[in-house]
DNA sequence: TTTATATGAAACCTTTTGGTATTACGTCAA
DNA sequence: TTGACGTAATACCAAAAGGTTTCATATAAA
């Protein structure tokens, strides 16, 4: 699996941004781009970037392009995480129960 | 904290194979740049921006300078990643198998 | 059918990035 | 002290990245 794109659509801030929006609710480019002090074009770019690194799936609805987070497209960061085992061996407990607590 | 610098460090593919490189054993810039088919100075360059991202530490040692891998730099990756509650929580189970599974 | 809307796509611009080459500086060893 | 060595710093270059503007196309609505 080629992991390059995943990273570099994450090393944006704009798109780190759409990534957290996205993840509560699907939404158009124009949607997104109502957030943004930037042009649609731009808008659409960061969404192409984020498509290609697999962090979002887009589908047609007649005229408008449906922008949904993609959570298996981590799967590449994640999988080079695990290799600094030590580092997640201090820091496991503290992101389970973060989400544990989150699910509450 | 300033997540960005972080970010954009692991947007490099030599910069997260000098991370893995470092992962193991201390360098200096000679020693890391042996491993690559480009300049020292590039390789320099290349540890800067890891620095900056916190994800390295220097320190001198009479004219070399040892750069070690900085686990605690990866926190604000980490930090991002817990907002992907749902993602996390089906992966948890994997991620700690797996590193489990290193530990033997 | 006309017109407005949502997006796609290309051309263009500026800044950043990844790389080289060159030169200077501090340190170790003979 | 005199080189040799490891690194720092600077100038420079090509390509990529982030952005805008403009125009084309497809769909929705009147």
């Amino acid at each position: 699996m080629e992991s390059q794109p995943t990273f570099r659509a994450l090393a944006d801030a704009t798109r780190r941004d759409i990534l957290v929006m996205l993840r509560s609710k699907e939404m158009t480019i124009a949607e997104v781009a109502e957030n943004f002090d930037m042009t649609r074009a731009a808008v659409k770019k960061h969404l192409t970037v984020l498509s290609d690194g697999g962090l979002i799936t887009v589908r047609a609805q007649g005229r408008e392009r449906i922008n949904a987070f993609n959570p298996a497209g981590m799967a590449p960061v994640l999988d080079w995480l695990t290799f600094f085992d030590a580092f997640w061996d201090d820091r496991l407990n503290d992101l389970k129960s973060a989400i544990e607590k989150d699910a509450t």
